[in-house]
DNA sequence: CGCTTTTTTCATCAGGTGATGAAAAATGGT
DNA sequence: ACCATTTTTCATCACCTGATGAAAAAAGCG
């Protein structure tokens, strides 16, 4: 929980030297990506937001207005840069191999992105996945938000698969896809189970590992799969 | 959320008829379940739940202690049931295939209960595991919860694995027990994201579309992780 | 410096939270 | 029919929740 009260400067109170303001709002959402990750939306008060922020409460509703839209500032925040990304990394694949794509290249391009980034993105960006990981799995309202930020990506994702495989079925590769994305989130949200599990013999943190056996897996899968149904 | 105030019965305050305890304890089990699957932990309270059961609020705390206990109730219910039902079927497994065991067999004999139960169990079931699927994913208590449960039948999986394919490393099939599982969960959940995301091609509640691929993705996927890495 | 604008703080509200103790009602044993 | 026991209800507590309006403080600008 780390309090760290006076934050924002030492003097009293009032406005700030011009940039900080943008900086404090960076701190919020900071603050609240960490703590929503970890304890989900309900399990979060906007009063212990601020204290991890070092900021009043109030500061937070002149920001950003109700608890719910802070929390759709967090999911925002990290999610365009999230789909830039995997765009980017699918069209070149594409493009590189137009002529010979794989379906494990295809899942290598939308996967791999998501991997680097939390590999060389530090504490925040493991904390976003931990987050979309808990929305991923949220029935009330986890699926609307999962739509309104990630459905794009994944149909090109769909449809580059059918480009690879054109006797597939839309309907398998869309159950594919949903056990891709659920070995995929769990992995990303690196929840420590496997280190208990396995006594030691795996690290959730290692994703070395993940990316060594999850691009080959889901390919095999989705293989499988196709081939049954054809 | 469907408020039916006057459950326990018509008249006034008082003890009830015998065996009528019990089956109220149930009735709040169930509330709590239906509840704490769609909000999550923190998303509920206990006014809600009593609500929901029809119940005062203050009988829950009678009979359940504090809230959290109340939860514990509720996951442990039904988890003996679960961990019975697949220890035994792939015991069965294993004593009818002994000489010819395939990594799908083993795979299916271990998920194969789960979605019987929630095909013939009725919706207190279907409940149950998106209660679960939300527990694994949640880092603060999550694991140590699933560990404390479901850890016994996952070793079992894993050492009957390891007799089929004695050459796999544990690391490799602790890895892919973790894709298998994120998959399994998610789909056993029922979010109702494939549904718009594949623009009714497909079915959250459609499980006989996910035993028809989930077995076959999952071994081919183990199959190839093991096959790179011998 | 004065004046406006923006940011930060303070005090507080109305309502909800988990939880409890005591009273009331119904039961079972004798 | 009585009384001890168990279950259910009621009233309430101390505290926390998200949120707001007004005041205070600092910055920008002439």
């Amino acid at each position: 929980m780390t309090v760290a009260k006076p934050r924002a400067r030492a003097g009293g109170r009032g406005r700030p030297s011009k940039a900080k303001g943008l900086d404090l709002k960076e701190t919020i959402l900071d603050a609240a990506e960490g703590l929503f990750a970890r304890h989900g939306f309900h399990g979060v008060t906007t009063r212990q937001v601020a204290a991890e922020a070092g900021v009043d409460t109030a500061l937070i509703h002149y920001y950003f207005g109700a608890k719910r839209e802070l929390f759709d500032a967090v999911f925002l925040r990290r999610a365009e840069i999230l789909n830039t990304a995997r765009e980017a990394s699918m069209n070149a694949y594409v493009k590189a191999h137009a002529e010979a794509m794989t379906v494990e290249g295809v899942i290598e391009a939308f996967i791999e992105p998501l991997l680097r980034i939390s590999q060389e993105g530090g504490a925040g960006w493991k904390n976003y996945f931990a987050l979309v990981a808990q929305v991923n799995n949220t029935p009330a309202w986890g699926g609307e938000t999962m739509a309104r930020f990630f459905d794009p990506v994944v149909h090109q994702l769909v449809e580059t698969l059918k480009t690879v495989r054109p006797q597939a079925a839309y309907r398998d590769l869309y159950w594919c896809y949903q056990f891709l994305t659920g070995s995929m989130m769990l992995s990303l949200s690196e929840t420590g189970r496997i280190d208990s599990l396995s006594e030691g013999e795996c690290h959730s943190s290692d994703l070395e590992a993940v990316r060594q056996r999850l691009f080959a897996y889901c390919a095999a899968g989705f293989e499988a799969v196709i081939a049954k149904a054809g």
